[in-house]
DNA sequence: AATGATACTTGTATTATGCAAGTTATTGAT
DNA sequence: ATCAATAACTTGCATAATACAAGTATCATT
């Protein structure tokens, strides 16, 4: 899977984002990596989802050479990488929201509360600064 | 894959959408229905991308069984099916935009034009409310 | 009644994912 | 300085999903 090739070149943006992210764990990584704020390989381990060792250190792989993420040392202790978003990973924040929104309304057993849900929908925007905030003021910390 | 069960119930939106639709294929053909129009089975098999028959037939069998699609005879020739979205499906167009800005940013191969990408994102409620109206129209008529 | 069109189904090969166990490097305690 | 524990993976094999090729059922047209 890190070495897949480029086939699809269709040049639908649908397509492109199929490929690249269209597998049944990549945007769940990414979604603990946005917004739920994970940075270690244990803590994905530990999602409540249950992706297997093997998958996650191929889709950690994959996601770090299409630079959605970056893979850095942990100063504090040697043994632990941190991963982090890029600017590719940050710019799916819109849609990560539209998802939400659209999985909450059909899902009868949603874990979105009322006022969350409020919060995306009332201003986008202002929940992308803040989540974008974040990141910026550890990376230049 | 029609018969799968509900297994990872987690409560989080992002998992829930991807348990729908996070296949190869769902969200082409949703795609295919939604943007550029396509009603026919014969017409999903023809995508640039390469559907193979047996998993397009499991595909739309489940989309319908979701209620995302919904599939009735052809009045003109009794051999066709229609597929055509239901408000679940027309609710994914905010998610589908989002989609397509962002992979049309990331990818140099895009085929998507700076008009129709102005379009998008200059005002996308009044492109919803287009291809809303469209399915409304043809539906009613 | 025969032919072609449309929408599938079936069988098998290939690829992706899941599961269990093992490996390497670093750390903190003795 | 040594050793057990931790963190991040890798490897091997079983199972599940997808791809490819071929076949079948139904309706429409002649």
């Amino acid at each position: 899977m890190v070495d897949m090739k480029y086939k699809t070149r269709t040049g639908c943006p649908c397509a492109y984002f199929l490929e690249l992210l269209g597998d049944k764990w990549s945007l769940l990584i990414l979604r603990d990596v946005i917004i739920l704020g994970k940075q270690y390989y244990h803590e994905f381990l530990e999602s409540e989802e249950g992706i297997s060792t093997n998958i996650l250190a191929d889709r950690l792989a994959k996601l770090e050479k299409l630079k959605i993420l970056k893979k850095t040392r942990d100063p504090n202790n040697l043994r632990k990488n941190i991963y982090s978003p890029t600017e590719k990973a940050l710019d799916l924040l819109p849609m990560f929201i539209e998802m939400f929104i659209w999985a909450s309304k059909y899902d009868l057993y949603t874990a979105v509360t009322r006022e969350h849900l409020d919060r995306f929908r009332g201003d986008k925007s202002s929940y992308i600064a803040d989540v974008r905030a974040k990141f910026n003021s550890t990376t230049t910390r």
